[in-house]
Formats: structure tokens, C-alpha cells, sequence
DNA sequence: GAAGATAGCGAACGGTCGTACGTTATCTGA
DNA sequence: TCAGATAACGTACGACCGTTCGCTATCTTC
């Protein structure tokens, strides 16, 4: 009975890969089904709909930004050097990207941030613990410097929005320099540079 | 004779309006025509075909930024006065946007990064020639500011950063306080608040 | 007022979409 | 060994996709 929930993982893992690349909108019962080599039928009978399917494929790709940015942490308490840290992964997961069309959610956020509905309100939940999460990481590490120091929630914008251009120099543009760039831009709007 | 150039930017108008809130691929023929009261054929005939008036609504929607955000620094010399009205300005276009559904620049980016093509083509050399103009507008700016200065383009990285988390704050999120913040933040990043 | 260009319509095409439904292998437990 | 559950299949459906093609009004221009 567990065959079941293996498959399930792996249709909701080639849906992420495929969804990364071509958008939600973009992915269809059909491709994603030959590319599975199995009928439609049996791609999305263990969601009962493409709606539920590609909920399911966002939660996924959640818990992939997740375990790479955030779980590092783990071991670490928190203030400055657990900043550092994330700052360092998080770049390292946009170079080094485990979806191949670039975060997927940023692309899903642009995608569904004017279409009302389950799929929106998942993802504006996910973006908003990110932004709590990231705030509480920034003001402790402001804790530990030395001041003046930017409001947390200015830092936290800032820092998202690095995420989101450096995503578009190395999936759009292709700049190789996007990467170490974007380090020292995040670092620099940290505080974690003086 | 007239008549077809006012029907194709009627059509243009139309299909950046839509693409804007569902997406360049969630653009169809069929709700496009409906939408304007005419026949599928009717509206591709002065395209050619639905790719090409994909591409003309992403030119359009091109000229609609810089119109809104580029074009009312004219009569200002490169400086800090100018970077000044180009982020009040950029502000307010994201605050209220000329595009029902966000930033439309912003959302081709994440949705065509990855897909090849003419499309992708035009939209890139459309960022890569914003930049470099933002680019000349920072480095106006820092020379008539005391130093020391970041990098212009990492100035530029972060100010077109913080326009795509301001947008996402705005649409997905509805956040009221994201303007306010977005122009603070831009203003800060641009050694205009010192 | 006839001839020709222009601008858009309407119907039809082959194809793909997501979904529904009945069927069939394959495993499981009594 | 056999009944039942499980998991995926194949087929069919109506809807819509983008494109093609021939037609028809509505204007110009002689």
C-alpha cells in the first residue's frame, strides 16, 4: 500500500521539475503523463484533480527551498553567524538551483499573484512564515552589531528582492558575476559587512 | 487606412491587460476575441499569429515603464535629483500600476527565463538596456554624493530587486505598508538618504 | 457608378486540454 | 485458494486551442 505514496512523490517531483520550467499554467496532464510514461488517468487519480496536483507540486517545491536554506541552520544559534550562514545558502540555492527553470517560488508567485484561489492562498501563506522567519534571523543578528541598524522588515524586503534579481541575472541573463554579486549586496544590506 | 494601426493597438491595449493578470502563456485567441467583440481571426489577421501579438503586447508593455518611470526625467540632468524622481517615480508605478496584475516586465522575466525564443530575446535586451540605463543614473548620482560608494551595479541589482519584492508585497501579499517601504528602502540603497 | 483595396467575419480543421468511467492486472489476507 | 482491495490502464467526452480559408461588407479612387 505504500506503492502508492512512492508514486505520488514521483509525479509530484517530475510536476516540480516540469512546472519550474514551463510555469503551473504551463504544465499539462498530458506531458507530464508521457514524460512518466503513464496515462493521465493514473497521473492524477492519486490527487483527483490538476488543481490538487499542482497544490500538491507547490507545497513540494516549499519544502525544497526550505530544507536548503533554512534546516542548515539547525545547529546554529541564533544571531549573526546563522545570518551569515543563511545569506551563504541561499545564494548557493539560486547558483546552483534545484529546480531547472530558476526558484519556483518566485515564478509562482509572479504567476498567481492576480488569480484568486487555493493555489495563491498556499503560496501567500508559505511567503509569509518565510518573511516572519527572516525577520526574526535579521533582528537577532542586529541584536549582536553594532548600530544604527534598518528597520527589520525594510532588511527582509531588501533581501527578498535580492533573491528575486539575482534570479532573473542567472536564469534570464545569464551573468555569470549575478551570484557573488548578489552575496555581497545581501551582506552588505544585513549589516554583516562592517 | 488608418483603421488597422487603431484596431491593432486597440488589440495591443487589450492583450497586455490580460497577459498581465494571467500570464503571457494564459493569453488565449479565443477569450481575447470574446473580450473585444470580435472574431479569433479578426484579431490575429494583423499579427500573423498569437506569438507575434504576444510580442507586440510585451513591446507595449515596455513603452507603458518607460513612459511612466524613464521618460519624466527629461527636462532633469544626470544627478541626485534625477535618481531622486526615478525611484518616486518607480514607486508610484508599483504602487499604482498601469497593469492590473503587477509589474508586467517583472512577470514575462520569470515566466520566459527559461524558454527560449524570440520572446525571451526582445525581453531580455529590454532588462539588460534598462539596467545599463539605471546603471549611468546611479553612477550621475554617487558622483555628486560623498562617498564611499557600492558598486553601481550592485546598486542597480538591488534597487530592481526591491521594485520586484515591492511588487509581490503589493499583489500577493496586499501589504498597504509596502510602497512607503519599497521607497525608503530604494532610497537608502541609493546613498540618497545620508 | 464601377473596380479594387481594405478590414474583419464565420465556419471548419486537426489537435490537445482536463475529466469521467469502466476494466484489468497485481498484490493481500483470510 | 479465493474474495477483496489496490493501482494504473484505455477509451471516450465535450470544450477549447491556434490556424486556415473563403467570403462579405465598407470604403477609395478613378
Amino acid at each position: 500500500m505504500a506503492e502508492a505514496e512512492r508514486t505520488r512523490t514521483r509525479i509530484v517531483r517530475a510536476a516540480v521539475d516540469e512546472a519550474s520550467r514551463l510555469g503551473l499554467e504551463g504544465l499539462t496532464v498530458g506531458s507530464l503523463a508521457r514524460r512518466l510514461g503513464m496515462s493521465k488517468a493514473g497521473l492524477v487519480g492519486p490527487f483527483g484533480s490538476r488543481e490538487q496536483l499542482l497544490e500538491a507540486a507547490l507545497e513540494h517545491s516549499g519544502k525544497i527551498f526550505w530544507s536548503a536554506v533554512i534546516e542548515p541552520l539547525a545547529d546554529l544559534p541564533p544571531g549573526r553567524s546563522r545570518l551569515e550562514r543563511l545569506i551563504a545558502a541561499w545564494v548557493d540555492y539560486l547558483a546552483d538551483c534545484p529546480f531547472p527553470g530558476g526558484c519556483f517560488v518566485t515564478a509562482a508567485s509572479s504567476e498567481l499573484d492576480g488569480r484568486p484561489g487555493p493555489l495563491r492562498d498556499r503560496l501567500r501563506s508559505t511567503v509569509t512564515s518565510s518573511r516572519e522567519r527572516l525577520a526574526a534571523e535579521v533582528a537577532a543578528a542586529q541584536a549582536e552589531l553594532p548600530g544604527p541598524h534598518r528597520p527589520p522588515e525594510e532588511v527582509v524586503t531588501t533581501l527578498i528582492g535580492l533573491s528575486m534579481a539575482a534570479n532573473q541575472e542567472i536564469q534570464l541573463l545569464e551573468d555569470p558575476s549575478a551570484p557573488t554579486r548578489a552575496r555581497e549586496a545581501m551582506r552588505h544590506a544585513a549589516g554583516l559587512d562592517r
